[in-house]
DNA sequence: TTTGAAAATTTGTTTAAACAAGTTTTTGTT
DNA sequence: AACAAAAACTTGTTTAAACAAATTTTCAAA
């Protein structure tokens, strides 16, 4: 797939700061050299450096340079900003995904949960439930709540592989965004029973709700992912703002 | 304090949103328009817009215009993307903050603290724990470990107050970013006592790992902060890169 | 009225240039 | 050798311009 300049650069810095190409705590080399590198623009290689950043893979310190403060994390992690399915995000890692559908139906909205997700009162909708497991072991009970009317044909069969690549593949539907809640829960009879929890052990569970969004605006999807708390892992950065003088080292 | 015009330009936009001045589901107006309207350059207003995207106020649609998909959230959410002290967060909701020391020792890294921190062995540190309060009732407890050599003179007093203030206007240290890690963990007997949990009804909670560096690369900082999981929420919005074609609606 | 091509409008990518601001190195003077 | 000023180098901000790509609008022909 035909790629943009700057995201080239993006992924080739990202290779080499993974492969320790570029030393743990070392300045990157200067946007002049990375210029004659890429032979690009100042700008372009602005730009990867920038989502390098928001990665938390180097900090940019004005008249000093790009330092590399990348650290390898732990597999089986889920990083934030990214949406993923969760076939995508295991095979990332390296795992192997299993994917069971617990229900699949249809049926309309009501009002308990046009008031948890936002669906209009009525709407039509596939509800779905699977469990997946990652390398045998049960780790998510995923709720999936999608419009009908804009994900026309899913089958239990495409629940069962991937269903954002039916959507984005054969629907042809634009993906745009995810907002994502994360919050600490009780555990339900089901959860006991599907992720093998024991409430003496575990009587909570994270839970990741999320609203996402197509290209013409519409929130299309809810889904409730349910984890087992032992294996929930979620990674971001953040960078701090100026709110002060800076100034100094 | 002096700003940068595409960040002027990104406050009040978001405040345009915020306050519906801007309809939801519609599109801003055009970068043709707000380039006359902030008498700027392309660039500077698309870099305003490209933060919006991230924080998931608008998605931006090539060909068609920028859709404001903004949806109010609830108070007492701990936004990611963002490093705030509790207090800042705090404020900023419109809520009284109250924080209580339990412990401030200075002591050094043993084994089990570095290999969960990653200081290195036999650091001095200051190890204080707080208990933070919201309009009175107790939702976090910090665990924060300092390396002394970067935040010198710190206090007690210091510590009811704003440690991040002290470091920033008093020490002039540049905070740059932090990595966070969130788990799910079983609740302690502190932590059942502080806040007021049963084991009973909740024998976990949420965790807040976060390690955050200064601008000379250091990661000064180690917090565990414990949240009740009955107030932790946090939220997060992703935007999806396109893996497959584009195209269509 | 309908269809389809052309034009206009919108966002996406890339280059170029200038100046500001912070850090490091060099240089010259004492 | 020590100090201070100057120069060089680094990232940060802003403007300008050109072209690409996607969508919407316009308009002419059937």
């Amino acid at each position: 797939m035909a790629k943009s300049k700057y995201d080239v650069i993006y992924k080739d810095l990202k290779r080499k700061i993974e492969t320790d190409e570029f030393v743990y705590q070392e300045l990157l080399p200067s946007e002049n050299l990375l210029i004659q590198t890429y032979n690009c623009s100042r700008n372009t290689v602005r730009r990867a450096i920038g989502r390098l950043v928001a990665d938390g893979y180097v900090q940019s310190l004005q008249g000093k340079g790009v330092r590399n403060i990348y650290r390898p994390i732990e597999q089986s992690a889920f990083t934030l900003g990214e949406i993923e399915s969760f076939r995508e995000s295991a095979l990332r890692n390296g795992q192997i995904p299993k994917t069971k559908v617990l229900l699949f139906v249809e049926m309309s909205v009501d009002e308990r949960l046009s008031n948890c997700c936002g669906f209009p009162l009525g709407s039509e909708i596939y509800y779905i439930q699977r469990l997946h497991y990652l390398d045998g072991i049960p780790l998510i009970i995923n709720h999936n709540y999608f419009l009908k009317e804009f994900t026309h044909g899913l089958t239990k069969e495409i629940a069962e592989e991937s269903i954002y690549e039916y959507l984005e593949q054969i629907l042809h539907m634009t993906i745009v965004n995810s907002r994502r809640i994360m919050t600490v829960e009780k555990i339900t009879e089901i959860d006991e029973k599907c992720l093998k929890l024991n409430a003496e052990d575990y009587n909570c569970m994270a839970v990741v709700s999320s609203f996402t969004y197509n290209s013409q605006g519409v929130m299309f999807e809810y889904t409730q992912s349910r984890h087992h708390p032992n294996y929930f892992r979620f990674h971001d950065n953040a960078v701090r703002t100026q709110t002060y003088n800076k100034k100094y080292v």
